[in-house]
RNA sequence: GUGGGUGUAGCUCAGCUGGUAGAGCGCCGCCUUGUGGUGGCGGAUGUCGCGGGUUCAAAACCCGUCACUCACCCCA
């Protein structure tokens, strides 16, 4: 047996993220303003457990199941054969959908729900895309019926909680999926899913390429033509649809989807113009959408990708007897944060405000009764780790990024006195009714 | 799963055709005998990812392996 000569070396796991103290910051803040918002617009809270059976996972598509990851028991015996076997949840929608069903007797509807939580993808993990993400997740789920305006209402929630955070502009996109299902169903190209799954390339590798695809997919070249043409409309508004009709193609899917579209782009032009964008190219990868699916890109990082999706299902969850079709949106803050991090900082990498110093350890309950005075008002504070030259602990400070030093009262002054240390500027103080400004209270999010 | 790139100090990296490790930043101490930041002086730190091979000699060359990373696939 070889000898051990010390512990493993730590590395990090790729595709699993960690955050740095003063980068936490930045995440709680968004997950503050996100979760009031959500609050804001009456969705209300639930979690749900971290695992499903893997057979409610995989039965929603081919694709999935290769990205799930099973949890078992290390040592499981055969007594755990009757089990059902357990996989993470690889997004926050099917594990609601269960949620409802197994609890439709004591929710009310329509329900609207937000849930924080995170997710986990077996992929390779690359820039912005992880094993292990956070999803913020809102859904509205109806009784057998469930009203076309909530389509509207998603992507006008998620701008809300968007405009309050430094991201930059940004535009979500929408489409329908009815729109190229009938399309191509019209035009006589009838594996869907393979046809939409190339088109979604276009931004990426270009028309010409996806025309080869497409007709080495089996389509003529007339065929590949009009899924481009198809493709390449984008509009604010409802011109989409005489764009669509110019193309010629009748199927009765289609005129559906084309009225759905133009229906949620009336209000959302109406309600915050310049927000969506009705583009028909969109696909969405999860096959469970049935009808308006939602993209988001960052404007100026399109290639990025997509930081917040959704869409529409009606038949996700179903008992056989009702069905609670839903629809919903989710915002992969993980993806999110990665991409604008490097422009954002927190003022400070710890919440305390003040740090009480002391002049020697016998000092300590003195300074302990200081900070438990700025507490009681809110104010958060620290003392001092060990008494040391004023210098040093000043410094403690300033490497933190904790503004304010507390001077408690000593044998040559009389009273408590608080600096500042950013300006120097050292003031007499009272830890019963000193404050700071309010803009230092708690670590700001600077871009 | 498939293909490319990279692994050297806490961080960013240098280290030529082999001669057993360096810089900057950061950190610690002192100048500064109880109020920091600038400046000066000094200091600590590495199984050179891991295992094997070639060689008098390997961070360097060869083989393997692991990890990270980028692209494909797919997606937030």
């Amino acid at each position: 047996m070889k000898q051990q000569t010390g512990p493993a070396k730590v590395r990090p796991i790729s595709g699993f993220p960690e955050w740095l103290p003063s980068e936490r910051i930045v995440e709680q803040h968004f997950l503050d303003v996100i979760r009031e918002t959500f609050e804001l617009h009456g969705y209300a809270s639930i979690r749900t457990r971290a695992v499903e059976p893997i057979e409610r996972l995989t039965s929603l598509g081919e694709d999935t199941d290769k990205e799930i990851y099973a949890v078992s028991r290390l040592a499981g015996g055969s007594d755990d054969s009757r089990e059902p076997k357990l996989g993470l949840h690889f997004d926050l929608t099917v594990p609601f959908a269960r949620y409802v069903l197994e609890n439709s007797g004591k929710l009310t509807f329509p329900f609207r729900r937000y849930q924080i939580q995170p997710v986990w993808r077996g992929e390779r993990p690359q820039e912005g895309r992880y094993r292990e993400f956070l999803q913020c997740d809102i859904d509205i789920v109806d009784v057998g019926e469930l009203a076309p305006h909530y389509e509207a209402e998603l992507p006008l929630v998620i701008a809300d909680a968007f405009s309050k955070l430094p991201i930059g502009p940004f535009r979500i996109q929408v489409n329908n999926r009815k729109i190229p299902e009938g399309f191509y169903l019209g035009i006589g190209l009838t594996d869907v899913t393979s046809v939409l799954r190339i088109v979604d390339k276009l931004d990426k590798i270009g028309p010409a390429n996806v025309s080869e695809l497409l007709q080495a997919a089996g389509a003529t070249p007339e065929q590949a033509q009009k899924c481009l043409a198809l493709a390449e409309i984008s509009a604010p508004d409802e011109s989409f649809v005489e764009r669509v009709n110019a193309l010629g193609v009748e199927h009765e899917t289609l005129t559906e989807g084309l009225a759905e579209l133009a229906a949620v782009i009336r209000v959302g032009a109406e309600q915050a113009p310049g927000l969506m964008v009705a583009d028909l190219k969109v696909a969405r990868g999860l096959d469970y959408y049935t009808g308006t699916v939602y993209e988001t890109q960052l404007i100026g990082h399109e290639s990025y990708g997509s930081i917040c999706s959704g869409g529409r299902y009606d038949a996700l969850a179903s008992d056989g007897r009702t069905t609670y079709p839903g629809v919903g949106i989710s915002i992969g803050l993980s993806r999110l944060l990665a991409k604008i991090m490097p422009s954002l900082s927190a003022s400070r990498s710890t919440p305390s405000c003040v740090l009480v110093s002391l002049a020697d350890e016998t000092d300590r309950p003195q300074g302990m009764t200081v900070a438990a005075a700025l507490r009681r008002r809110g104010i958060p504070c620290e003392v001092a780790p060990v008494a040391a030259k004023f210098g040093k602990q000043i410094k403690f400070a300033e490497r933190r990024g904790i503004p304010f030093v507390w001077f408690p009262a000593s044998a040559d002054q009389n009273n408590d006195s608080v600096k500042d240390i950013r300006s120097g500027d050292q003031t007499v103080a009272d830890a019963s009714s000193w404050a700071p400004p309010a803009a230092d209270l708690r670590p700001r999010v600077v871009t």
